[in-house]
RNA sequence: GUCCCCAUCGUCUAGCCUGGUCCAGGACACCACCCUUUCACGGUGAUGACCGGGGUUCGAAUCCCCGUGGGGACGCCA
């Protein structure tokens, strides 16, 4: 059998999102799966919509989630060139042949595709008006998901505009042909237009593709109803990006919405995605984006980073903000990093759970602070602390340790009797690293210096 | 309205093709407990689903039909 040749075709009038990138996902899957070709082909032939920022997202996003492409702009190959815009000379040539063969006709200056068949006039109760349909015999497509599919195509369509610009229906037939391309994959919305390019196909006298129709990514239920569309809250691939959400976790996600291994494995490596990706693996039905899963997957893939790796994306993070950008400066930096990896869940929020590492303007949560005062004696337990901690070795976390304890057994406490109000007073909240931590790497001054402050505004 | 696709916990899904091993398994979320100096992570456990109705069969989540529900398409957008 011949090489598989697959290819994801945006068009850039609007921003990259998460339907799109499943799209892509699952096309460059199923040609790494069978050594196959990945090819991205640019169809910008709407000029009125197209933005070359989009076009560029469209790149930037695709090379962050690590879908490289074999043949496309920038990467080259002997089908191209690879963007619509620049392929009216084959689409002429193309549009030649039907008129040669008698399959077009010209009217209120745009050209049509003539259908075979007997033609009648219908009441269109959708468009509200009377139109020519065809009696057609249905075309047949036989899904690689969805199994036979029959659909007949009974209007003649337009395939050029009366601006001159080939139609998405021709054009995508055509690069098709011309490119080679063995199997469509695409999203299910594009199921009832499969008819009209059979029919193309068919007009051409070549063999139709393999189809191939996934689900679609539907809203959330707290999104509302129908399809995830680019508006939706978390569709868009560049707000991941931004939040340097890890690529391989995003991936993963996608690769599971309407696709499984067949047993329950989840979190897995891309490798081992694409050694399992086949047609019998992928759902029919449409799946709802679940954000609090993929949040869960990124935390998965963050926790597991190196040390280094996660120094090097907060950095790259917290350079980019002026209130973060010193931090990164700060001697303690790696050592708050190494507290915070094992508690945040992603790398966005670094900067706010660990605020007060690098500076005296931290907020105090008025909840917690009402919280802890309520309870016994936080006063006397804080001047206590501070009497204690002044003559106390800084060094180590063990060493903090154990002049709490001592201090708490001197009074007959426990070391939790001195955590809340401490923490509170330091950090301005109830959540963070050990206490003992946070101490060593603020040191004794600044320790000291906020205790001695709070403890006089109560 | 017409046409097309789909239907297992709130959500993603396994099981369905090749009926019995399923009073339906896993994951996220939620709740409880454990771990613990806080908060997370982690661990353990709980709640929670075969859309409805017919049929086929000794037996149906699994096969068939009809309803219903969800989604999509119906552009000189892609």
């Amino acid at each position: 059998m011949s090489q598989v040749r697959v290819r994801f075709a945006p068009s850039p009038t609007g921003f990259f999102h998460i339907g799109s990138a499943r799209t892509a996902l699952f096309n460059w899957l199923y040609a790494r799966h069978t050594g196959g070709v990945f090819i991205l082909r640019i169809e910008d032939t709407d000029r009125e919509r197209n933005q070359d920022d989009y076009l560029q997202l469209i790149y930037d996003s695709l090379s962050w989630l690590g879908l490289n492409w074999d043949e496309g702009p920038g990467a080259g190959g002997d089908f191209g060139p690879y963007r619509q815009s620049e392929r009216t000379h084959i689409y002429r040539e193309y549009f030649e042949k039907l008129k040669a063969a008698g399959r077009t006709y010209e009217q209120d200056g745009a050209v049509y595709f003539k259908l075979l068949g007997e033609r009648y006039e219908a009441y269109d109760d959708h468009r509200k008006k009377t139109v020519t349909k065809v009696r057609n015999a249905p075309a047949v497509i036989d899904d690689r998901i969805r199994g036979r599919v029959e659909r007949t195509e009974d209007e003649d369509l337009v395939i050029i505009r009366s601006d001159g610009n080939p139609v998405f229906h021709f054009v995508n037939v055509v690069d098709d042909i011309t490119m080679g391309i063995t199997h469509v994959i695409r999203g299910e919305d594009h199921l009832s237009n499969t008819s009209k390019h059979i029919e193309l196909f068919k007009a051409f006298g070549v063999p139709v593709p393999e189809y191939a129709h996934i689900p679609l990514i539907l809203k959330s239920p707290e999104m509302g109803k129908g399809k995830m569309s680019k508006r939706d809250q978390g569709a868009l691939i560049g707000d991941y990006q931004q939040r340097r959400f890890r690529p391989e976790a995003v991936v993963n996600y996608l690769a599971l919405l309407g696709w499984n291994p067949g047993d329950d494995r989840e979190k897995m490596p891309v490798e081992d995605i694409i050694r399992l990706f086949d047609f019998p693996g992928i759902n029919q039905s449409n799946a709802k984006f679940d954000p609090k899963k993929l949040a869960h997957m990124n935390m998965q893939y963050v926790h597991e980073m190196s040390e280094a790796e996660f120094e090097m994306e907060n950095v790259a993070s917290m350079s980019t903000s002026v209130t973060t950008s010193n931090w990164v400066q700060e001697s303690h930096f790696p050592e708050v990093l190494r507290l915070a990896h094992p508690k945040i869940k992603s790398i966005d929020e670094v900067p706010e759970y660990t605020r007060y590492f690098f500076t005296e303007d931290y907020p105090i949560d008025d909840k917690v602070r009402t919280k802890v005062l309520a309870k016994g004696d936080p006063k006397a337990r804080l001047d206590e602390l501070i009497a204690a901690l002044e003559p106390a070795d800084f060094s180590s976390d063990t060493a903090i340790e154990e002049a709490i304890k001592a201090l708490a057994e001197g009074k007959g406490l426990g070391f939790g009797d001195y955590q809340a109000v401490a923490r509170l007073a330091v950090t301005g909240t109830n959540a963070g690293p050990s206490i003992t931590s946070i101490f060593r790497v603020l040191g004794r001054e600044r320790t000291l210096g906020r205790l001695r402050r709070f403890a006089g505004t109560i």
